[in-house]
RNA sequence: GUGAUUGUAGCUCAGUUGGUUAGAGCGCCUGAUUGUGGUUCAGGAGGCCGCGGGUUCAAAUCCCGUCUUUCACCCCA
């Protein structure tokens, strides 16, 4: 630690024990519940052409303006590490024709983003997501939805919030758009100075402004929704009424803006109050991508694991829960207890039974030592009177009884033991 | 990209106005009669004081640079 030269880079970090078992934990979960809602694994390169995200998540996002890590390769390509996974995943429904319009598929994966470090950002994170393609239905936008929620209940993650709303569709951006204009013009000199450059560039970005002066203009304008078609207002109350029935309760947030270019109708963002002023832990939305001359449509979400990592500590579920223990620890005393171990060992792991031991001379103390901060159950005692007899002493570690048992007896060895 | 902030043993941290061999707690290792853990006691190992340069008789301590940490803006998961 002392010394960088073992740092990885900038915002990056090595996952490791203990807190990889919650990793381990938040995944076999994730696949496990992705399975029953009919989601097929779907595993991308990280490494894309830079024009399958300037197409997919827009030409002037933050995203893909600022935040990519791009460059040329030895070819002269233009390449970028995936920022998201939304763009991989419609490339690849994307060839795979008829099939890849209705499809449903999750990713694990981690993503690379090269902005400035803070709390809940890294430059190398993960997300876990889902994309679902097929004609828009409000009601494949409800599931999508329930399923994270469903997600996070699997996790044991209690206190977050979903907020909710709508972009419209795509004709609706441009009435949208003006009608915000028109109805800030007035307070423009009020605005802050980020905003002022807004209004003209993302006048959406305005309605999100954390800025108090900001807000309070914006709470007295109409909600962009107002500009919207009738249709997509209908969309939304839908996709709600949907929720309702399934008992998912949702908070409509006209001033939820989702940046990327690809999200049409249904928007939304789930919160948690353990994270600093990166506050969403997943976010998602319905989509539109086009590809050559098709659009594909579909619905998805992604979720950061390490903002969801940070929630669940809040909620006091923590790696140590999940961490690997108990089992059998086996102390070998002479050179020819230690082979014969070997053996058994072997055989134990076999019938898939946690068991670990020392492979040096070590003394006894320090085997039992050992096998105390393992957490062994069960510590199995060879030495020279043991291999002699065809015994072994068995120790219940917990209860510190211990008996001297025959070895050869099959019963003993895997079920005696009580693995 | 902007503005702050951090860096001393495996971990958490002390280290006085620059001044001999840089400390503590936890952890680790070894013992406390021959082959028995958790408690206790005794002993021990372990530090490019982030890195590079400068000031000084003397730098962990002051100055500059750099990398890194943490946090906010911005953006997003």
């Amino acid at each position: 630690m002392a010394s960088n030269e073992f740092q990885p880079l900038q915002g990056m970090s090595d996952i490791h024990a203990p807190e990889i078992n919650l990793w381990r934990m938040i995944e076999e979960r994730a696949r496990t519940l992705f399975s029953c809602y009919g989601y097929e694994e779907l595993r991308t390169p990280v490494l894309e052409k830079l024009s399958v995200f300037k197409r997919s998540i827009g030409d002037t996002t933050d995203v893909v303006q600022k935040e990519m890590y791009a460059f040329t390769d030895r070819g002269g390509r233009e390449l970028a590490l995936c920022p998201e996974g939304t763009a991989g995943t419609i490339r690849h429904l994307a060839g795979r024709g008829e099939e890849g319009l209705n499809a449903r598929v999750f990713y694990i994966a981690p993503m690379f983003r090269c902005e400035r470090p803070q709390a809940g950002r890294k430059r190398q994170f993960h997300q876990v997501g889902v994309e679902a393609t097929g004609e828009p239905n409000p009601l494949a936008d409800a599931e999508c939805i329930a399923l994270q929620q469903h997600l996070l209940e699997a996790w044991g993650l209690t206190g977050s919030k979903i907020q909710i709303s709508t972009r419209g569709t795509l004709s609706d951006r441009q009435p949208v758009a003006d009608g915000l204009r028109k109805a800030l013009q007035p307070h423009l000199n009020e605005l802050c100075e980020d905003c002022q450059r807004r209004i003209d560039e993302n006048v959406l970005r305005v309605i999100d402004c954390k800025n108090e002066g900001c807000a309070k203009i914006v709470d007295r304008i109409p909600p962009a929704i107002e500009f919207m078609a009738e249709e997509s207002r209908h969309y939304l109350d839908s996709v709600i009424h949907a929720l309702g029935k399934m008992g998912i309760e949702v908070e409509v947030n006209p001033r939820l803006v989702r940046g990327l270019d690809y999200y049409v109708h249904t928007v939304w963002e789930i919160t948690h109050g353990a994270l600093g002023a990166q506050n969403a832990i997943a976010g998602g939305g319905r989509y539109e991508i086009a590809l050559g001359k098709k659009a594909i449509p579909g619905v998805g979400f992604a979720m950061g694991i390490e903002r969801v990592i940070t929630s669940l500590e809040a909620c006091g579920v923590t790696a140590e829960q999940f961490t690997p223990k108990g089992g059998v620890w086996l102390v070998s005393l002479g050179e020819e207890a230690l082979a014969e171990n070997m053996k058994l060992a072997r055989e134990l792991r076999e019938k898939g039974i946690r068991c670990g031991m020392e492979l040096g001379p070590k003394s006894m103390k320090a085997q039992m030592r050992k096998a105390n901060r393992e957490g062994a159950e069960k510590v199995i005692i060879r030495g020279g009177d043991e291999l002699a007899k065809g015994t072994a002493i068995v120790k219940d570690m917990e209860e510190g009884s211990q008996e001297t048992q025959n070895l050869a007896d099959l019963e003993f060895r895997y079920l005696k033991l009580g693995f």
